[in-house]
DNA sequence: TCTTAAATATGATTTTTATCATGTTTTAAC
DNA sequence: GTTAAAACATGATAAAAATCATATTTAAGA
């Protein structure tokens, strides 16, 4: 479904936003204590999303990463394709080339319907969405 | 979600479901062209399945394997258990240690539902179903 | 009984994914 | 300007998954 490192990257982004701001910034190492995750790996996987500005970064001393209000407009959608591609979310789960309705495998009619609303829901709701969950109490993060 | 070789698996199960039968065998090499899956790669997990008694298998010349009247009463979670474990398919998709409903990780309300829905159909439907449903041509095998 | 065709067992190799390490650039603070 | 703290870039290593290779066992058929 999702690699490890998208689900690295989507517990990052999650982290900051709930705990970072324009005027807090937290660096890579914290972020990677607070969410389980090896240091020098998840450093990887900011700069990447970084680079494709899912998230801000600033460097030297003070530095570190943050969502701005438009980094908070992204769906994780959108962090997951940075990470995996746009390809591993869509496939079958048999891998029978593409997962489409006109010539679906066995397990197609199982899973397709969940998962597309699955998949809508990655799509449409923002970042802003999961951190107003978390802060409300009714979904949770570490470990 | 499923590893490779529980893809290659089932594909191997389901085609044994519609083509073999007790006075006709298949050997893992035309089973392996059939559903484009390395050969050596096949053997060994059908070997496993047969080891489980999901599959039945008939050493020798004219030997091969088949599915017996017993094997078509498994579901395929049964052969994806045999090769991926019971772990794999009930962890988080976020693999925040358990996934469950009372500490729900900010994805699980979003794939949980649909998830059940797919993990007991798996569970419940036996293989007989799969085979009936690509025998009628409302799903489809090969590549 | 001998040969041969199949599964089975075991282990080696390759590829992919995850992880670690090390040097370079940027910038705040002194 | 010098220092130091951070991100950034790049590549090396380790672990896991997938693939391949080879020798052994079983049993049908001549
Ligand atoms: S064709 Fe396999 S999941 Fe859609
Ligand atoms: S807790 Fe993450 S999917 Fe259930």
């Amino acid at each position: 479904m999702l690699s490890n490192s998208s689900k690295y990257a989507v517990k990052a982004v999650l982290y900051l936003a709930i705990h970072s701001h324009k005027n807090k910034k937290i660096m890579a190492k914290d972020i990677a204590e607070s969410i389980n995750v090896p240091q020098a790996y998840l450093a990887k996987l900011l700069q990447e999303l970084s680079r494709e500005e899912i998230i801000t970064s600033v460097k030297g001393p003070k530095g570190g990463f943050y969502l701005s209000d438009d980094n908070r407009n992204f769906s994780l959608m959108d962090v997951v394709n940075v990470i995996d591609g746009d390809k591993r979310l869509n496939s079958c789960v048999l891998s029978l080339e593409k997962c489409n309705a006109e010539k679906p495998c066995p397990l197609h009619n199982l899973i397709s319907p969940s998962k597309s609303v699955f998949m809508e829901s990655l799509q449409k709701k923002k970042i802003k969405y999961f951190s107003k969950q978390i802060e409300e109490g009714s979904a949770f993060l570490p470990l």
